[in-house]
DNA sequence: CGTTTTTGACCTGCGC
DNA sequence: GCGCAGGTCAAAAACG
């Protein structure tokens, strides 16, 4: 397909989130974050995050072979440990930069399509009854009979998006899919505006999972992968040691340690939360996260962060136990 | 032959 | 209402 059309100098990066460099100023961020990149020094904004930072562990860096995720921000009910020191698969030469922490706020207003309740609710466990391939059509579908030109569109029609909880990775790497412990497959791609690098856009290949997750290069740096899970899986992840391009390697055979492996070093940490009224959402979530958190807010889950690790959302606990 | 990827078309939301 | 951009579908091709 072809490129890109007009350049617009104010960059998107996404429907959804921004690469924030340091500029905050977009007018309007669509719909529920951003990605946004801050020094290691900003330690503020860490720790408002839950983000503990050993005071050692910076020459420069954020060493991450030490930081601890204190997820519940102060409730303390979990954290997501991430150690660089393990072992990881390597069949790749990608270094993973920085994790991320995701914040989201969910879309449950499933308004015209009421096929899946379940999806109201992301803390729920049960999967969406009839996810066949087309997942987004199904009530629609039986709505309204099929007729070659007429169905094809109305299928897509009707129901509206349903946006669940995301989170990204931004990741220095040279493959753009990183193995994450899941089997992906491929639904579309498109070119972004303003970006030399299109957009992938997989679904996990669990029928009965509708997580998703997008993939994209950043423009500003052709080495850094920022990758969207949207989603919460409702199955355990592949058996690791998957056939892969690249290997992201959040290992959750044991629940209990997740853990996230990276590389040492990374000179910034990117992380995301949610946009509207800059760093104060960020208590906000952590408040929602405790409140009940049907939202899916789970980084402040009062269980022992079983699978909390950065794939903890989007396994609900129920499944995270083998 | 089943599964995955590719890719053009189509849908949706949003700004103007 | 129109145009743009993001997101998804689905047929065809490629792959194992």
């Amino acid at each position: 397909m072809a490129g890109n059309e007009k350049v617009d100098p104010e960059f998107r990066a996404s429907s959804s989130w921004e690469l924030g460099g340091g500029r905050h100023g977009s007018d309007k961020v669509s719909d529920h974050g951003y990605l946004f990149g801050i020094d290691y020094r900003e330690s503020s904004i860490l720790s408002e995050f839950g983000w503990n930072i050993p005071a050692e562990s910076t020459g420069g860096f954020v060493d991450l072979d030490r930081i601890e995720f204190d997820l519940a921000g102060g409730g303390a009910d979990g954290f997501v440990s991430v150690d660089s020191s393990a072992p990881r698969s390597d069949d790749t030469s990608y270094n993973i930069l920085e994790p991320m922490v995701r914040v989201e706020k969910v879309e449950a207003s499933v308004s015209a399509s009421p096929s899946n309740p379940s999806l109201s609710s992301s803390s729920s466990e049960d999967p969406p009854e009839k996810p066949t391939d087309s997942g987004v059509s199904s009530a629609a579908d039986a709505a309204t009979p099929p007729s070659d030109t007429a169905s094809k569109s109305s299928k897509k029609k009707v129901q509206k998006r349903i946006r669940q909880q995301r989170f990204a990775f931004v990741t220095k790497s040279e493959v753009d899919h990183l193995e994450d412990g899941y089997r992906w497959r491929k639904y579309g791609q498109k070119a972004v505006k303003n970006s030399p690098f299109p957009r992938s856009y997989y679904r996990c290949t669990n029928s009965k999972c509708m997580v998703k997750k997008r993939v994209e290069r950043s423009y500003e740096d052709p080495s850094v992968v920022i990758t969207t899970y949207e989603g919460q899986h409702c199955h355990h992840s592949v058996g690791l040691g998957y056939p892969s391009r690249g290997s992201l390697s959040l290992h959750l055979q044991d629940p209990a340690s997740a853990s996230y492996f990276t590389t040492p070093r990374p000179s910034t940490s990117h992380f995301i939360y949610p946009q509207q009224n800059s760093l104060h959402n960020i208590t906000q979530l952590h408040n929602q996260g405790k409140g009940g958190a049907s939202h899916g807010v789970q980084i402040a889950n009062s269980e022992p962060l079983a699978g909390q690790g950065l794939l903890g959302d989007i396994v609900p606990p129920g499944m995270r136990k083998g």
